[in-house]
DNA sequence: CCCCCCCC
């Protein structure tokens, strides 16, 4: 009993700022907060208990190793305690060191009461007890507690000295400074310090409600993370002077709920810059840590939801080719490189690197790489690919990763892994997620083009317009212009050429046992299907037409694998489901044998 | 106030 640093609960709340306090942990609850996880303790210090203490997330994994458990006897090394809300105290535990296991202790201490900040000291203390911390401090001002100002943290001026070492604690104006964990749009006066870990470069934007150009960068202290974005004049003012690892004093930028879809920070808010920002180079050597990973395992991979912004670190077991693509949207040509990786669940995955990134990547040593903020795509089954906001460490000094590169050279190597980037097994095609029309049409997204295979039936050939005469210039594919005279003219060329080459676009109906679907297949896809060529076929359909309908009829009621990339697209007010063929197959039916009987044993685990 | 991030 005499462990505890009895009374130390009001002692805090009344806004003093004892050194390494000891308390007890009676239970434990893990809080909703966004994806992260967050953990609330009840604390007792033998005389009081109270709920309002929270375990700073970096210390998280005290709780998923068991070091943290009830009844545990912890010092609180590095704490702080803000006011939030209408007075409200919140504890945040940054730092502690567990002095007796919950096992050697085995039980609560003493008989604690709920400690009421409503009431008065003097109402809590029917029987001051022997104290050894005096609530002697005074209380914060009423004006500051109105602005949710902090409390003093040492009103005598004894820096209390963190057992990690150095760690900045006073503003260069001589105020105190607030961890990045206690800021809330509800609070207008705090000021952190904090280390940029990742600064992005200058973007412009330009939509119906107007334009303007922004960068964002990543903010870090010991309690948590958060981002913090710059518009406009505020990118002139502050573009140059923040640097990625450098640490500032930050004041004054307003903070608004985060979009999590957008950021994966441990942070319910992000903060932007405005004209009563000020930020100010911070030299003091500081504790604050250099980057904050929040790992997703790569077996979680699959439970999560398409497009998630994560972070994963996983060993490079194989690095393919660099490679060219084009972007749909804009025609520029892209680099990039996969690459698959593996973690110690026995899982691989496709990375992909994008740019200079995948050309300077050298995996040949098979590195861990330590991904924050990548995204997760649904391409055959589940796959990561990096952003320009992600950031991408090689071979990092972090436990993890010297974790993962003990396990890999000493048997991870060779460990047998289940892929998540080749649903159905196969490489090539046949990989892919299968899905049914339904299922498809539930999920397809009106922005963004989505891709998967179904097994369907053809029931219907639209054989009318199926062929187009197009230009004969290598990847124009436009349709060309009869000049009647022997000539044809292409627009977008603005050439005229003697020829044309014949070209496919056939709309084909594709049943499959939830609904049928008119798909379109071009050119080299519907090639393959009719087993001919555009220009065989152009020409057929010119002299002879029974032939050519014969040719198109051929696939009626049979049964092919289809690659479809699908959106919703919306012509004046009306949305239409849109698929096209990219890739196609007979079906195999070993294969497609093998897929149905996985498929039925997934749904009689569910059942 | 952005929120694009590509390709199979």
């Amino acid at each position: 009993m005499e462990t505890l640093s009895s009374g130390v609960i009001g002692v805090i709340i009344g806004g003093t700022h004892p050194e390494n306090p000891v308390v007890q942990i009676l239970s434990m609850k893990r809080i909703p907060s966004g994806s992260q996880e967050r953990w609330r303790l009840l604390i007792s210090d033998g005389k009081w208990s109270s709920s309002f203490a929270m375990l700073a997330t970096q210390l998280n994994n005290k709780v998923a190793s068991g070091e943290i458990s009830n009844n545990c006897i912890i010092s609180m090394n590095r704490y702080v305690c803000n006011t939030v809300q209408e007075n409200k105290k919140v504890l945040i535990i940054l730092d502690l060191k567990v002095t007796k296991t919950g096992a050697e202790v085995g039980c609560k201490l003493g008989s604690p009461v709920n400690y009421d900040p409503k009431k008065s000291a003097s109402e809590q203390q029917e029987q001051p007890a022997q104290q050894q911390y005096k609530a002697a401090a005074p209380k914060a001002s009423p004006s500051m507690a109105a602005t949710g100002g902090n409390v003093q943290r040492n009103p005598l001026g004894q820096h209390n000295a963190p057992a990690n070492g150095p760690s900045v604690t006073r503003t260069p104006s001589g105020g105190s400074v607030n961890p990045i964990e206690s800021l809330t749009p509800y609070q207008n006066r705090w000021t952190i310090c904090a280390r940029v870990t990742n600064k992005a470069s200058i973007r412009t934007w330009s939509n119906s409600r107007g334009e303007g150009k922004l960068f964002s960068f990543e903010l870090l202290d010991e309690s948590g993370e958060i981002r913090a974005t710059a518009f406009n004049d505020e990118v002139d003012k502050y573009y140059d002077m923040i640097e990625a690892d450098k640490v500032y004093f930050i004041t004054g930028a307003s903070l608004k709920t985060a979009n999590k879809q957008y950021n994966n920070l441990n942070n319910d808010y992000e903060m932007s810059l405005n004209r009563t920002t000020e930020i100010t180079p911070c030299h003091e050597a500081t504790a604050i840590p250099t980057m904050q990973f929040n790992f997703v395992s790569l077996d979680q991979l699959e439970a999560l939801p398409k497009d998630t912004i994560l972070d994963v670190i996983g060993v490079c077991k194989e690095v393919f080719d660099l490679s060219h693509v084009t972007m749909r949207s804009t025609g520029k040509e892209l680099t990039k490189r996969d690459l698959s990786l593996v973690d110690t669940t026995a899982r691989e995955v496709r990375l992909t690197l994008w740019g200079t990134q995948a050309e300077t990547f050298d995996g040949s040593q098979q590195p861990v790489l330590a991904v924050k903020g990548v995204k997760l795509s649904e391409f055959n089954g589940r796959s990561i690919s990096v952003l320009s906001s992600s950031c991408v460490q090689i071979n990092p000094d972090i436990r993890e990763a010297h974790m993962l590169k003990g396990w890999f050279d000493n048997g991870g190597n060779v460990a047998e892994t289940i892929n998540l980037s080749s649903r159905g097994g196969s490489q090539g095609f046949g990989s892919g997620i299968y899905k049914l029309f339904v299922e498809a049409q539930q999920s397809t997204g009106a922005d963004k083009p989505e891709y998967f295979c179904v097994n369907g039936t053809v029931v219907m050939v639209r054989k009318d317009n199926s062929m187009y005469t197009a230009c004969p210039k290598e990847g124009c594919n436009k349709k060309v212009v009869d000049q009647s005279n022997g000539m044809y003219r292409c627009e977008k060329c603005d050439q005229t050429y003697d020829t044309f080459q014949w070209r496919i676009m056939l709309g084909l109906c594709v049943a499959d046992i939830s609904d049928s679907q008119w798909i379109t297949i071009f050119q080299d896809q519907a090639e393959q299907l009719l087993n001919t060529t555009s220009n065989e076929l152009g020409a057929l359909k010119e002299t002879n037409k029974e032939d050519f309908e014969k040719i198109m009829d051929s696939v009626l009621f049979k049964n092919y694998n289809f690659k479809l990339r699908c959106k919703i697209e919306t012509y004046n007010g009306e949305s239409r489901w849109k698929g096209t063929a990219v890739n196609l197959s007979d079906v195999e039916p070993k294969e497609h044998s093998q897929r149905l009987i996985t498929e039925i044993n997934k749904l009689a685990e569910e059942a």
